[in-house]
DNA sequence: CTGAAAGCGCTTACAG
DNA sequence: CTGAAAGCGCTTACAG
C-alpha cells in the first residue's frame, strides 16, 4: 500500500494544484524566486533552491505549461495533423513523432482529418487554437499556395509531401513508383492498373509517375480512383475492378498505399481470384500488416519510422529556431519483394 | 490561384495572430465587448456584434484557447494516454476518441507510453502539465489505489479496465475469455496455453479467468509471459513455445490480444507448423488486421470503436460535470469465428 | 541573491 | 448595451 512512491506522493498532495504563488506564500518568498528555482535558472542560492524544490515536491506542485507558454509568448507544443489514424502507417508516424517529442519534453496535440480528400479546416484550426508552435501535417491535400500561406501564419512541417518554402520530409515517390512498376514490367505485366485515392492536390507524384512510366513504355495507363484511402472505403472501387471480365481486368494493380492494396486483395479473393496467380498486387508504404504471413504484400518501403523521426526533429528545430533555413529531406524508397507478385499466366 | 477561400483569407491575414486587444483597438471598443461578441454571448448589440465579427474575419483572428482556459480556470482539453500506438486496436481507439472530441470542438492532447509494463509517469505528467481536464487512459497498469489517487488530482477515464470510483469503460473480460476458451475446449483441445504480456497490475482478468477455467475443467493452465504487448516484442516468447517438441507443445494458444496472436502465428510458421492444422490460435480484440484474408484470426470482439466513443463521451461529461456520478460501462464481447482454430489432430 | 511590477491573451464580475 | 478593473499561472526585465 505504501510501496509506490507515486501513490503516496499523490495521496499526500491533496486536492488539485498548488501554484507558484502558493509555494511563494508558504515559504515567504517572492514568486520570481520560485519560478527561477523551479526552472533551475541562475540567481537563486543553493539553499533557497533546495527549500523551494522540497516544498514543491511535498505540495505536489505541477507546472502549468500552458501558462508558461503564454507568459513567454512562445509556442512550444507540437501539433500533429493526421489523415486517418486507421492506416497502419499513421500509427507508425504517431509513434515515431511521439518518441522524439516526448524525449524533448514537449507536448503533442493531435488532430485527425476523418474526411480525406475533403480536408477539414477545422482540424488545422483546432491545432492553431491549441496554440501549437508547429504543425506536422501528413494531410496537406490543398494547393502549394495554401500550404505556404498556412506556413506563414503557423509553421508547418510537410510529411510525405514536398513543398518548396516549407519544411518537408518526404519519400522520392517518383523513384518508388518506378521501382514498383519496373518490377511488374520485368515480370511481364502489361495491363497494369493504378488504384489511387480521391483526386486531391498534393500527393499526386505516385499517380503522375505511374502515368508517365506506362506512357514511356507505350502502354495504356489506367487510373482507378477510390473515394478514400482506407481499405473500407476503397472496397467499392476494388470490387468494380475485379468484377470485370478477365480480358478487361488488369493482370497487376499497383496502389497508392498498402491500405488500398488490401482492398484489392480482398476484392480479388471475393471474386475467386488468387493472388498472385490471377492478379499481382503491389502496395506502397510497407506497413506492418504487409509483412504478415498470409498477407505478404510486395510493397514500396518508405521507412516511415525514420521519416517520422526526421519530421519530429524538424518540428522541434523550427520551434527553437523560427528563422532557420527550410529542411528539405528526401528519403530513397526501396522495393520490398514478397509473394503478392508473380509473372502473369 | 484565387479559387480557394482559405488561401486568400490566409494571405490577407498577414503575420501571426491578431488578438482581441488588437480588434478592440481597431474598432475603438473595449476588450470585453470583443470577447462577448466572439463567443456569441448576450449583451452586445446586433450591429456591434456584426462589426466585430467582420473585423475578426478580416484580420484572421484566431482565438487562443489556452489563454481562455487559463482565464476561466477551466480545463477543457481531453488527454489520451495510450500504451503503444502500433497495436491496431489503439489506432481504432485514437480514431474513435478523436471523432467524439472533435465533434465537441475540444482539444485532444496525446501521450504514448512506449514501455508498457513499466508505466512511464512522464507520460501522464506531460498530460497534467498540458492542463487537460480529463485523461482517458488505456494504460493504467498500476494498482487501483494509484489510479484512484491520480483520479483525485486529475479526472480519469479508465478504458479497457474497471476501477471502482473511476469512470470506467471496459469489456467483460471474464466472459470474453470464457467464450474463447470454451470454443477451444469444444473443439477438443486440452493442452491450451495462454500468452500474456508483462505481469503488471491491472488487465489481469483475461489471464486469471484462463487459469480458473482450465482449473475448473481439471486441466493444467500454462501461462507464458511476453516482455511486451507488441508482436515484435512477443516474438521471442512465441518462438520458445513453438520450439518445443510436439508432445510438450500446446495444441492451442489463446493470447491476451491480437498482436500476441500474430506473434504466435509467425513463430508457428517459422517452425514449419500450419495454423490451424498443427496449432489453433485465438486472439483478443478483433483488430482490423485479424479479418484480412490470409490472416483470418479467430478472436474475441470487444467492439473497440463503440468503447472508444463511450470513453470519449464519459470524458466530455466529466469535464462538463466534475461532480457527476461515476460512469461504469461494461461491454459484452462476442467471439468472432474465423479459420485460425480447428479440432486438434 | 531577492523582490515589486508589468504583461502574455483571455474572461468574469461589477458599474454605468 | 458598453467599459474599467482584476485575475488565471506563469515569466521577464528592472531595481535593490
Amino acid at each position: 500500500m505504501n510501496d509506490s512512491p507515486r501513490a503516496s506522493a499523490a495521496l499526500g498532495a491533496g486536492s488539485p494544484g498548488a501554484t507558484q504563488s502558493d509555494l511563494a506564500r508558504e515559504l515567504g518568498v517572492s514568486r520570481t524566486l520560485v519560478s527561477l528555482a523551479l526552472r533551475d535558472q541562475p540567481g537563486v542560492s543553493a539553499d533557497m533552491r533546495a527549500r523551494i524544490l522540497a516544498t514543491a515536491q511535498r505540495r505536489g506542485y505541477r507546472r502549468n505549461g500552458l501558462a508558461a507558454d503564454l507568459a513567454t509568448r512562445r509556442r512550444t507544443a507540437v501539433g500533429l495533423h493526421l489523415l486517418d489514424a486507421r492506416n497502419d502507417i499513421y500509427s507508425t508516424v504517431l509513434r515515431g513523432v511521439q518518441e522524439v517529442v516526448t524525449d524533448a519534453q514537449q507536448r503533442l496535440v493531435l488532430a485527425v482529418d476523418t474526411a480525406p480528400g475533403h480536408p477539414d479546416p477545422r482540424a488545422v484550426d483546432a491545432l492553431v487554437e491549441a496554440n501549437v508552435g508547429v504543425i506536422i501535417s501528413t494531410a496537406l491535400t490543398g494547393s502549394k499556395d495554401d500550404a505556404v500561406a498556412l506556413n506563414a501564419r503557423s509553421p508547418l512541417v510537410a510529411l510525405f509531401r514536398h513543398i518548396a518554402g516549407v519544411d518537408s520530409v518526404y519519400p522520392d515517390d517518383a523513384a518508388g513508383t518506378r521501382l514498383a512498376l519496373e518490377h511488374l514490367l520485368g515480370l511481364g505485366h502489361r495491363r497494369i492498373a493504378h488504384l489511387t485515392g480521391p483526386a486531391v492536390t498534393g500527393y499526386t507524384t505516385r499517380r503522375d509517375t505511374y502515368v508517365s512510366v506506362m506512357t514511356e513504355r507505350g502502354l495504356t495507363p489506367e487510373v482507378i480512383v477510390s473515394d478514400g484511402y482506407s481499405r473500407e472505403v476503397a472496397a467499392a472501387a476494388a470490387a468494380d475492378l475485379m468484377a470485370r471480365p478477365a480480358a478487361l481486368r488488369p493482370t497487376a494493380v499497383m496502389t497508392h498505399n498498402d491500405e488500398l492494396a488490401f482492398a484489392v486483395r480482398e476484392a480479388a479473393f471475393a471474386h475467386g481470384l488468387a493472388v498472385p496467380r490471377d492478379l499481382s498486387v503491389v502496395g506502397y508504404d510497407n506497413s506492418r500488416t504487409a509483412g504478415l504471413t498470409g498477407v505478404e504484400l510486395t510493397t514500396v518501403d518508405v521507412d516511415a519510422p525514420a521519416m517520422s523521426h526526421a519530421a519530429a526533429r524538424a518540428a522541434l528545430r523550427r520551434v527553437a529556431f523560427p528563422a532557420a533555413p527550410c529542411v528539405d529531406q528526401r528519403f530513397e524508397p526501396s522495393l520490398r519483394l514478397r509473394s503478392s507478385t508473380a509473372a502473369p499466366v
